[in-house]
DNA sequence: AATTAATTTCAACAGTTGTTTAATTTATTT
DNA sequence: AAATAAATTAAACAACTGTTGAAATTAATT
């Protein structure tokens, strides 16, 4: 019945566990492969160097998670044609899959999201994998965007998709402070108040930019 | 003329500059000391654990950075009386001093707000100096805001500063990855060009929700 | 100038780091 | 069942980790 897991995801489980609390540098092979009750060999053995464990925790999801997004952006294009799709409803899709897979998809998930945070936030680590698997998505975004946005100038849509991408991270990062800051009012893991929120804030932003006052150089 | 440095310092400087970069458990005390021309031993001397030296280094710039902002909080607070002050000024005061000085601070400064970009992403880093540096001023620029939009409901306050502290710390984070996203036209360094947009996208956010369609709980 | 305090140096500590090697066990194929 | 491949184990490697102690030096005080 409940198929045993391969000693590879033995390690990658345990790797996204500690990764996500105490980041790249923060964990030590042995912690991993004890977390997997598993030889500290066995981490060289499958994967290589340290670096490459940390990159296959990343792929493990990436390509499930970017599938389902350019899914959920292309079902919002295809609904409204011939007209442009609707700017909420474009963000919502980007943000959807994200808060999600966060909210109801599982301990693992959620430590998958931990991680994008910090490596979005961290200048070293993370380059390869956000550049291979999110950048692209993003551009696909960002099209959409201008599409329902023509008159709007490019370089302000970068501006408004790096604030979008900014309040998002902070928002996965398992960081709590919103919870302090508000006495318990809010949660940083309540995602369903953070979607409803989200997507109005963001668009919102976004439509301050819908007509040019900067012409697009 | 040119005053020495002390020791503390060169050793927090160079903590900054290596934190920034590899955050805290990717540096060693080794290399601090090593950067900073300096015996291993005076680091444990002066400050006793990796931790203080941590701490330390925030320390040093959040008092100047506070006051620096609840002046500015204060100044457009008094300028709009009997008035609440506008919204959008509110936001230029809680961003600009935070910008302006990553921008024409110099190195140290930069690398100051990569390290509280890391932490602000960083479950267990960082709690203590934000709850205790950041968090009280958060406070009142919340507070700020209530009194000019005295209908909005709170919880959607508290999320949308959420929103806005997740853009800024992007910002800071000093991953370029919008250089890359829009070939170039846009970069992370260039803060003039974000905070003139982030005030805007971040004003339109706030006045999504100044009529609370949510009643206050 | 003598005495005390503060700072800096050098050496060492026990423990951990990532990674590799060779031997052993398990699984797969012929 | 024999032969081959894959996976696991245990031990070891040199390099590095944070931190400490005692001696040597510099600065401040009497």
């Amino acid at each position: 019945m409940s198929d045993k897991k391969t000693t590879k995801d033995l390690i990658l489980d345990a790797a996204e566990k500690l990764f996500a609390v105490r980041g790249f540098y923060g964990v030590s092979i042995r912690q991993i492969t004890t977390e997997a009750q598993v030889d500290p060999a066995l981490a060289s053995y499958h994967f290589g160097k340290k670096k490459d464990i940390f990159e296959a925790v990343m792929l493990r999801r990436a390509e499930i998670l970017n599938r389902e997004r350019i899914q959920m952006l292309d079902d919002c294009i295809r609904r409204a044609k011939p007209n442009p799709a609707p700017l909420n409803e474009i963000i919502d899709a980007f943000t959807h899959a994200l808060l999600n897979r966060s909210n109801k998809g599982g301990a693992g998930w959620k430590r998958y999201f931990a991680i994008i945070a910090q490596i979005n936030n961290h200048p070293e680590l993370g380059g390869v994998i956000m550049t291979q698997y999110f950048d692209p998505l993003a551009k696909k975004f960002l099209a959409a965007i201008h599409a329902t946005m023509p008159e709007s100038n490019p370089e302000d849509l970068y501006w408004c998709y790096h604030f979008l991408s900014g309040a998002l991270t902070l928002t996965f990062s398992g960081t709590d402070r919103i919870s302090n800051l508000s006495d318990g009012l809010c949660q940083a893991s309540d995602l369903d108040a953070v979607h409803e929120r989200l997507v109005p804030f963001i668009t919102a932003g976004f439509e301050v930019f819908k007509n040019a006052a900067n012409k697009p150089t």
